[in-house]
DNA sequence: GGGCCTTTCTTGCAGATTGAAAAAAACGGT
DNA sequence: ACCGTTTTTTTCAATCTGCAAGAAAGGCCC
């Protein structure tokens, strides 16, 4: 949790939160004159903190300038751990990809194995990025499973035994001798998806929801990412649809995880077609069967193909309106594999759901919208869970020295 | 939208959420030396804002004062508007009832009815408390349908025509020439029971059902009140559990509310007498039967009565798992008059499906009770309301003179 | 009740911070 | 180059802050 008391600090936040910013936005907001502002920002400019891109015309005389924050301020590695590999960047503070790497891994076959490919993912970022392994003293790591943030556990990771209770923190600290910060996934992909697009002025409270090989979600409220009492919140996998519905992976059944995720489409269309549905989709070659090849059949009018992406719409909205509901964000934006491939798809389904199921005042308001195709972006929303924590303490130390 | 510049108004802001506080607590949590806070707050005492009340002994020496609100600020009025009745209170600025009133008026009879039996109610509930009218500056008004807040409408109200985009809060300031800020029931019961336990301080992410006749929350987010953006958040009654389940009255399928309200319930009892379910109720007098003798059955052992309430509990469950999953509280109260005839069912079926449902990291520390029964709590929520707004204009006022 | 110890709260004062107004700087147009 | 306009910095008096010392308040022992 960031905690402010001076106003240099609070005006960084500022514009960190912001991406860029106007000495005159800076007085509005904390109601201080102009004269204060030009202190604080003189200061922050001096440190190094915060740098001048250029200027702004608003209107004749002179043109104010542009504030941001110091992209040099750090440069930091982000990580993101897969079932089946392991993606590694190096990005600057404001989340410019320098560099990547990628190592194929299994998980299954333990957490050596996959310190290890981390490792060697970071190096193949670190030589892309011709940046030295000194100058890097953040990692940000996502992973899919299930955490406990407080103390840097994999509590649990579906489908991939012996991940109880492993301290992949600590373990990762060790390895890479550095500061590591570890969170959920899908909050890494909100948070690069919100600064990739520049949202976090206009929609304060809005939510990012992944949907891929699983569902995730990703809560801003306020203009802050949102986690909970105890950092667990903001699930949205394993909220309910249909007590009677599909076993889930998580041993219940009816989440929305059993009806929206790719797997859950192939099985439907799997099951349908040896059901003997009609369709132009080959019943035959079952393991050739692909998302791709499902998204292509409906683009091009299989009646099969547009159920069953018509059937996870729908059971991905009635998640989705759930959640709008309780949360009444201004903004849902669908990432993730699924939502690139059937984008139009799923957001068809949601926007059905929201209207049908929310109140007016909840879904009259809320804009719907997929997300458009970002290079790496869960690795790089995991560098920048580290580049706040690194903002963080950099702003300590040259602020205050601590 | 509270916004403080000085020192002296957040110190009010911090006395006011936390209902009492120690000086010592005040230089700890603004980070500023003991003077300042002593000179903030001998303001705050020579304006009256805020009173001593009594000490605190921690150690051996001096004693601490312990620091409240002036509960004599303001005096407020507390509307609650249902279906078959109007119930005001007066209470003082710390929610103390101080007087009630209480008139029957069927809401089908339109606005102009509604706002009488208001009126009258208000007028009782003076009288109670032996407060003339003019000392009341604010009326604080809950109503339980579906409420436009930022232009004080009702859109719609389930259940009962003729309220779609009814004016209410502009015709309720021109009927009591005061102001007047509206808001959804649930959250003025949730705002009252928080305060009634003291629960601030301890989870500031919690939240509160109501079970009744309908299903309403309040949630609480980082210790203050969440609306969301279009303050239509909070909203759990229409979240799906079911997509195949009974009709709900919203006209969707599956809702918590067609599960786990008085009505669900006695419907399901009467349907499975109907078809022949053994139970000891009596299948004949249906019109006799009230939830009070389904509980009182149920205390008997009664296995219809129990697997009525069970049922509740599991759909009610189901819903809170979805909220408890998405927002992560620490804290579930159950509140209401379905709650208080049949808590213990309901909380069984609410802890097992938080159990079941949600990850290790939020069902592990998340407290599940049932609220004390508390007279008048919703329409002393209401005041709440009219308490916040009317703190604020006070402490513009006395502060700075606006 | 009067020392005596401990802790809380207030006051005096030097130094830091603030806002208003004036001055300086930057920009486009002529 | 000059002018009008807008932004940014500087100047200066007023305000605010923290430190340290002192005053006040409570408990305990005799």
């Amino acid at each position: 949790m960031r905690s402010s008391h001076t106003l240099e600090e609070l005006v960084f936040w500022y514009i960190y939160d912001r991406q860029h910013c106007l000495r005159s936005e800076l007085t509005d907001h904390f109601s201080v004159s102009a004269a204060t502002v030009s202190r604080a920002v003189t200061l922050l400019l001096d440190k190094e903190l915060v740098v001048e891109a250029g200027t702004h015309a608003t209107a004749p005389g002179r043109r104010p300038h542009v504030l941001e924050v110091n992209p040099k301020l750090a440069t930091l590695a982000g990580l993101e751990i897969d079932v089946d590999r392991v993606t590694a960047v190096v990005t600057d503070m404001a989340g410019t990809l320098l560099g990547r790497g990628a190592v194929r891994c299994d998980a299954h076959q333990g957490l050596e194995k996959v310190l290890e490919a981390s490792q060697e993912a970071v190096r193949q970022a670190l030589a892309d990025a011709g940046v030295p392994l000194g100058e890097v003293r953040h990692l940000g790591a996502g992973h899919p499973g299930n955490l406990d943030l407080e103390h840097g556990l994999c509590l649990f990771w579906p489908n991939v035994a012996g991940w109880r209770s492993v301290p992949l923190r600590d373990k990762l600290r060790e390895r890479f001798g550095m500061e590591v910060t570890l969170d959920d996934r899908s909050r890494a992909v909100a948070l690069a998806e919100r600064r990739a697009s520049g949202e976090n002025g206009r929609h304060p409270n809005a939510i990012y929801v992944q949907v891929g090989t699983g569902i995730g979600m990703g809560v801003f409220v306020d203009g802050r990412l949102f986690r909970g009492a105890t950092q667990a919140g903001g699930e949205i996998g394993n909220v309910v649809i249909d007590t009677d519905g599909p076993l889930c992976n998580c041993g219940n059944r009816g989440c929305v995880e059993a009806f929206a995720t790719i797997g859950a489409v192939l099985r439907y269309v799997r099951d349908s077609l040896a059901a003997g549905a009609s369709s132009q989709m080959p019943s035959t070659a079952s393991n050739e069967l692909t998302i791709e090849s499902v998204a292509a059949a409906a683009s091009r009018g299989d009646p099969l193909a547009l159920s069953a992406f018509e059937r996870a719409g729908t059971a991905l909205g009635l998640g989705v309106s759930n959640v709008v509901q309780i949360l009444n964000p201004s903004l849902v934006v669908l990432c993730g594999r699924l939502a690139r491939i059937a984008g139009d798809h799923l957001v068809r389904g949601v926007s059905k759901a929201v209207r049908e199921r929310c109140v007016e005042m909840a879904s009259r308001r809320v804009d719907i919208r997929v997300a458009p195709p970002r290079k790496d972006i869960s690795a790089v929303g995991c560098a920048l869970l580290a580049a706040e924590a690194e903002a963080q303490r950099i702003v300590r130390h040259r602020l205050f020295g601590e």
